[in-house]
DNA sequence: GCAATAATAAAACGAACGTTCAATTAATTC
DNA sequence: GAATTAATTGAACGTTCGTTTTATTATTGC
């Protein structure tokens, strides 16, 4: 046989991808074969490779997007103001509610790195690296604004976003708590970890006040 | 032909857990072939199978003995004394030092946990749970007792823990810190992020204190 | 030095892998 | 409604995988 009726490529493609994202984060790529991948998607192996060259290039797309999506989200969060604390609440709150709503996609980016050639691996890397150096910068602007007190501004940067990206690996939605009230208590640690001065940033944040004010 | 010249049971076991977990911290485990671990090992692919009955078994095996470790290790270095924050300082150390001194070990564990079969992973996870359980009690009773302030010891725990263990990502041995220095940085933020009292805790442990008592 | 045992090699097993190719049918264009 | 293009199937390719079996040699105990 051949084409079915009501097939679509790009419905077709898109339903790959989720598929795809759902089971290398459940199995992982190594693990998971591309007969699996097109059954889940039903259709046949072969169909797959319309879309995808290979499986590598597959994973590497879907890691670039999601690189790019977490980019853009953060340039459309990023505020104007230029106080430390407020841009250092921004970087958090984007970045929890980002890597929450994206459980998947964010364990397959940080998980799979390593089945990557070297240039996309490079090409992947690079745009990680510039997502984070932005945290960097605002780290070493509060610290010489006196806003924060901080050891190493680069060692303090990896510790929160291991620690923020972390929530990924425990967060189940519809437990115990929300996204807003996860995302408060973690903006309420940041805060005390990089020893801000309190209230220089919740007065222009109505967001998990009520926690917050207990805590920080 | 057969027995090599010179073989040793206890030695080719041991190098084969040692192979194995570089390779497999390296390559991931579905993408490591018994082969390849032979080749590694100077020996043939069989002759791995009079050690570890399964590529499961031996995965098993390396991960629960790191669990071990860490559990034993942290057996001996807990404190006798009461007080939250000195119980604290000495996890924190404890927990970044065994990590960054097995650093390839550690990336297996915490990545690899789905190839377990159902029943294997169960058991990981209990010695997990158990391990994680101590630093809790820990947060709580600082908690109660005034010594910290913190909104939700569970998700205080899980933060400190994905940040501790997060070190591997980036630390590599001989760079620009050294261990001590970056166990002192976190002790630092650590005890930052759980608002400990000043000074509460550092009187009591000589450890990295000039870079603190500024940072702290 | 001879029997028993421990440690390995060499070859083979069937199954599964990523990928390719030719054939076939549905949708679209004119 | 014929020609063209898009989407998919089914079968096959060579390779590699984890594992098993059998034979062979080194070492150990007496």
């Amino acid at each position: 046989m051949a084409r079915t009726t009501g097939s679509d490529g790009e419905k077709t493609e898109a339903t790959i991808r989720e598929a795809a994202i759902n089971l290398i984060a459940r199995l992982g790529y190594e693990a998971m074969s591309m007969r699996q991948l097109a059954a889940e998607v039903g259709v046949q192996a072969a169909a797959l490779y319309r879309y995808f060259p290979t499986k590598e290039e597959l994973l590497f797309t879907l890691m670039r997007e999601h690189m790019e999506g977490l980019t853009e989200a953060w340039e459309a969060a990023r505020p104007v103001s230029a106080d430390p604390a407020q841009r250092l609440s921004a970087y958090v709150e984007n970045h929890i509610a980002f890597h929450i709503e994206r459980r998947h996609a964010t364990h397959v980016s940080n998980m799979e790195l390593r089945s990557l050639s070297p240039e996309r691996l490079t090409q992947i890397l690079r745009m990680r690296t510039a997502y984070e150096k932005e945290l960097r910068a605002i780290l070493r602007d509060g610290a010489e604004t006196g806003a924060f007190s901080i050891d190493d501004t680069g060692l303090t940067a990896m510790a929160l976003i291991q620690m923020m990206t972390g929530v990924i690996v425990w967060f189940r939605p519809g437990e115990r708590l929300s996204i807003a009230e996860v995302t408060a208590t973690y903006l309420s640690m940041t805060m005390r970890l990089v020893g801000a001065k309190i209230d220089a940033y919740s007065a222009a944040r109505p967001f998990g006040r009520a926690k917050d004010a207990v805590a920080f």
